[in-house]
DNA sequence: ATCAGAACTGTAAACGATTACAGTTCAAGC
DNA sequence: GCTTGAACTGTAATCGTTTACAGTTCTGAT
């Protein structure tokens, strides 16, 4: 491979001109020309680590998460690969977290510089995850709620109000006796979704009752299936909520094997808004979260603060929208 | 933060040292005590370009291929990410690719040394990509058909064989009457199924007839949905392959609006068994190209040529499996 | 033609690691 | 205590860029 100092020699000028017309410095235009001339032909690239190593830059960004087996996830990595493939910035994409340790492992390595920022959408709560996403010394931008006392840019997209619109609907639809199928308890989503249906039920003017959450232990769309499964009852719901569209699948799967009729029994209303939702039979209301916008804002948000390494932190909030399709259609 | 000259100076050694018991090498427990102590005082990482520069590896390796809105992609992806996460090397996600050039500009780009190596599945086929991968001066896996006088690792499904398998299936459940829903004619996939397509109707004894091939301009669902409201008459057809399950979704979706009967008036076989296949109503036969295995296959070659880089080639062939669902069942 | 100042160019010192080589310390056998 | 070879350690060169600084060339006004 050929290096700055065989482009010189080739183009007969120093080492110090050829580097000045690969970065857009003032050259003469006859330097200029020599200098293009001689990269082209011995396909000169400049070297990735010696440049980074100069200047302290890698051209990289890591976006981390838990689970590549997500849509949301897929979703948000399309808008922020979409953002990012328009500027000189790589994507590094680490994920694949099974435990905490995992991840405090890959936030220490963060410190040698192979990235100069990190989009990270954390899915477990941990005090020792936020503190390091605090102590990291480069800029991150975090997709979700942020944690107590972290200070960092955010997009955050309103959940809660997203659960609120589908109870809303689903009472305004005739729907009285409303179940949620809950991801795990033990991840950030969902805790949230669990405490966003107990208010929205609330709010609603409904009684709620602790045995209408089930609990999965994925968010998987075999376990919305289990789920569903373990129901002894269903004439003591009209509707359930899912906490993803995976769950729904699964749910509205187990519904049709067995006879239950949605939305004639029990309508179903999902979250994400995956593009599932509109193929599933019948298809399926959802909660859109807006994962690739959400993605996408990230990524603008990490180039603006690479661009502007001091300016304040910002925080973006991204509204919900429920779309209504066939599976909360009135009974 | 923090460098080896710091960490040096910490334990009273000399960066050498530092250098030796981060590296492995020999190394008295006494020195190895005092710069481990140092590097957890300072929390140093090593710098990864400085690395890089000199010893001339990125621990990066490169995943790139066309659609990150195609869940085959997807599934490669995870495959490959898994099979990385245990190693050292880190992965760079290129996609998003909309044209040739694109294609060739990240090629070239290869040589700046930012990846060890590349994982590619090229979905177009172009002299000129095909020439920058063999000139590429690096470990080099191909996903997909190996064009000709090309020389490197490859994993392949022989999709052929699966589409085989199909109308085989088609054909014992009773039926004749085939079409095929195709991709764009300008990808290697399109080109494939249409050609597997034509050779497996002759094999099963049934008279071939070009119009029975409706073309789709991308893989996606509404272009599914798009091609099955352009067919005119219905009872023309008792079946459809389609050339992915996206097509597939879409063209069931297009069905059940219109009061087509699946598997009753037609039957419908995807391809690619996305974990949709099974969430459908009908649920759908597809076949199976195992997409994630052939991921964790190339990163497995990968890392095995990047340990030993004057191996021969290696080309494995996995074979796609035919999973039968509901969308098939005899009239 | 001269001169000032602008515009360009080259030399050489970084950036932070690894490693060849030479020098030092250690352990064991006498 | 000496000797010897093995085991360890330190010095300094190197990887391929960028860029401060000093030196050179150019331009245009006099």
């Amino acid at each position: 491979m050929a290096n700055i100092e065989a482009v010189a020699k080739q183009a007969g000028v120093s080492v110090a001109s050829v580097s000045r017309v690969i970065n857009g410095t003032a050259a003469r235009a006859d330097t200029e020309a020599r200098v293009r001339k001689a990269i082209a032909e011995l396909d000169y690239q400049p070297n990735s680590a010696a440049r980074a190593l100069k200047v302290r830059q890698s051209e990289q960004i890591c976006l981390s998460f838990d689970d590549l087996a997500n849509p949301a996830y897929i979703a948000m990595t399309r808008g922020v690969g979409r953002e990012l493939s328009s500027t000189k910035y790589r994507l590094i994409l680490s994920s694949a977290f099974s435990s905490v340790e995992e991840i405090v492992k890959h936030l220490q390595t963060m410190g040698r510089g192979f990235a100069d920022g990190l989009i990270i959408s954390p899915i477990y709560s941990d005090e020792r995850i936020t503190k390091l996403i605090s102590a990291l010394q480069m800029p991150v931008v975090l997709v979700g709620t942020l944690p107590e006392g972290v200070d960092v840019d955010n997009v955050h997209v309103d959940s809660s109000a997203g659960i609120s619109m589908a109870i809303e609907h689903l009472v305004e639809t005739g729907r009285t006796k409303i179940g949620l199928i809950n991801g795990p308890l033990n991840t950030k989503p969902g805790m949230r979704r669990k405490a966003a249906f107990e208010k929205a039920i609330k709010a609603a003017g409904l009684k709620f009752d602790k045995s209408s959450i089930i609990q999965a232990n994925t968010f998987s769309p075999e376990a919305g299936y289990f789920a569903f499964s373990e129901i002894e009852d269903f004439s003591k719901f009209d509707a359930f909520l899912c906490a993803n569209d995976q769950l729904a699948a699964g749910a509205m799967k187990f519904a049709s094997e067995n006879g239950i009729s949605i939305p004639g029994d029990i309508a179903i209303v999902g979250v994400d808004n995956t593009n599932m939702a509109s193929l599933l039979h019948p298809t399926l209301t959802s909660v859109d979260l807006k994962a690739e916008e959400r993605g996408e804002i990230a990524a603008k948000l990490m180039l603006d603060r690479l661009a502007n390494p001091d300016r304040p932190s910002k925080h973006v909030t991204v509204e919900p929208k429920l779309v209504i399709r066939e599976s909360t259609a009135k009974k």
